[in-house]
DNA sequence: GCGAGTATCCAAAGCGGTTTGAAATGCCGA
DNA sequence: TCGGCATTTCAAACCGCTTTGGATACTCGC
């Protein structure tokens, strides 16, 4: 192991108090004293043992992240790595470290309950949140600072979130389709359990409510989403006797399949049918090289992630403090994907 | 907070001592006890501190690991998360804790001297080894037991890993491709700095060489694998005077690329060309529904994320025992994107 | 009936830091 | 010269757990 604070400060023959005081920076410590002290540390590669430190503060310098493994379809959520990037970069500047709790949906509350009670974390960061979400309530009868990302429908108990406007930007994203003379529009969402597919939903509805359209549930699909997903949704929709001109898709991954249905079909996107796609900015899926392909719905995860941490940590540093909440607002960016209907 | 081990036993009646010995299972305790004490503990909600525990014994029961973010193109390797999942499992399962830090390659170093130098975890899990990657030599310095995922070419020193046998996956589906008849053999490949993907191209040249075959540097491809790569690269393979027939796509994603490019050129999967992919089996990325899309050379990574993890688990029990190291061979599985050469 | 052996429990000393309360030192004005 | 006040340092307690080295009581063989 490395050099203990009692050691450094016999070697230097000083206390173990003016040598901790030295290295905090605290006022009580001769000037010419504490650049001594901060010397001999360099000097000796002195890194303090940051269990001891945790234990006498109280504090433990970490913020707990829990991904749930939903145990039936054992998807783990892809938006998950570029949130984590963004939030580790916030985290690694203010010094602190991230664990994370892979858990199956069912030892949910168990895993909480524990990274509390074990004074492992000082904050947590819930991800993917359902409808009424049962982690919050529990996360604030644990009394412990917590940062939800996204939001659950039905908690009515104020907590601190960060999410996007789902609902406004699919309003949006579907107003435009019916600007472009499109009237039979699809969905092909996420799981509708998950809030965020569930607000995208509302918002689609409002739009086509707000143009005197009934919306057709054979034009709504929600599952799991994946490639193979977004390929057999479009089939089905394609498949309609009064198929449908217009495309909304809840990823950029479900878009790749939703693409190959059409260009299957002999459409080309952009003249026989038009798609829209909510794009997470995930480092590894860009949507286009230089030039976006998809006109979509735009909000780095990154971002979020990076924001949400930057939250909780104020949070951590003064849990008395009201909810936080941040609402981000997408953006709506033209790609090669849309143009007015012509069925 | 909780209750603590102190409040505990005197409220039973007991010393510290006796409440931890019955609790952690040890011989000298009578077993009503024992019984006495564990039925308190769960009564009150016991758990120990986390950190007075590791602080008391000298181990963290935390593994880290480390996530580079290369700072040239900011991309989060997408097989990150489900190895994460895997490892996850194993840990909890074993009542580790992980923790993760994000960081960008510059300061990469740095990062792994903190982990260790401040004792905030037991192991060290490397992801996505380089050539010649510098942080073996730097872990092995630094007396940490690590784990590798993958393997990193020139590193002569032995230290444990766990990989893929990238090259005889990749020369058989080489030779698979070859029996077909295919002999202009494309091979949409990974960024070759990294270590998996200089080894698939070994392979691939190694079929080439062996049926007596010139590789053609014009059908080698290589780049951050995305789906517009895959496109990209699938459209000038094509472009050329003499394309070929048959392509290797090392992820699921840059496959989805190549297919588009494919089909927007009217040639079909399977019949005017083939196409075989590596995949990872991810769960968010899978190859069809149910039966396989792509013929694919196929390995979970949540599977190895699980096995590194019990590897590096046994390796922090018994540091002084040789280094582990596991090769997996992946399954060829046959789909609908492979068959004979007809052109 | 007595010493050895065993089963069971406990007091106290760590682990490596922080923090409280007090002591030593130096400087000042009265 | 002396008390008062900063300034600077230190000894010791503490954070919550583990673990060493006894202590106590109880059994057993002779």
């Amino acid at each position: 192991m490395g050099v203990t604070l009692k050691e450094l400060a016999s070697t230097l023959g000083l206390s173990p108090t003016t040598v901790s005081r030295a290295l905090n920076g605290y006022p009580e410590v001769n000037a010419r004293t504490r650049q001594r002290v901060q010397d001999a540390a360099r000097a000796a590669n002195y890194h303090p043992n940051i269990r001891a430190k945790s234990l006498a503060t109280g504090q433990s310098r970490a913020i707990g992240h829990v991904i749930p493994i939903s145990t039936s379809h054992e998807i783990v959520n892809p938006i998950f790595a570029d949130f984590i990037a963004g939030a580790g970069e916030s985290y690694s500047r203010a010094g602190y470290d991230m664990v994370l709790s892979v858990v199956p949906d069912a030892e949910e509350e168990a895993a909480y309950r524990n990274l509390v009670a074990r004074g492992s974390v000082d904050g947590i960061m819930v991800h993917g949140p359902r409808l009424q979400d049962s982690r919050i309530p529990l996360l604030r009868d644990l009394g412990v600072p917590f940062m939800v990302h996204g939001r659950s429908s039905g908690v009515s108990a104020p907590y601190s979130w960060l999410d996007i406007n789902n609902r406004r930007s699919f309003r949006r994203a579907t107003e435009f389709l019916l600007d472009l003379g499109h009237t039979r529009i699809a969905l092909v969402n996420g799981l509708e359990t998950m809030d965020f597919a569930m607000r995208r939903r509302l918002g689609y509805l409002d739009a086509l409510q707000e143009a005197g359209i009934t919306p057709d549930p054979a034009l709504m699909h929600t599952a799991e989403m994946t490639e193979p997903f977004g390929h057999d949704a479009g089939r089905a929709l394609l498949a309609l006797a009064d198929p449908p001109s217009a495309f909304l898709a809840s990823s950029m991954i479900v878009a790749y399949g939703l693409r190959r249905a059409l260009t299957d079909a002999g459409l080309r996107l952009g003249r026989d049918v038009s798609v829209i796609v909510h794009d997470d900015d995930l480092s590894y899926m860009p949507n286009g090289l230089d030039v976006p392909q998809f006109t979509a719905t735009c909000s780095s995860v990154r971002e979020a992630g990076r924001k949400a941490a930057e939250m909780l940590l104020a949070l951590v540093r003064d849990p008395d403090q009201p909810p936080l909440t941040l609402l981000m607002e997408t953006q709506l960016v033209l790609g090669d994907s849309t143009g007015r209907n012509r069925t």
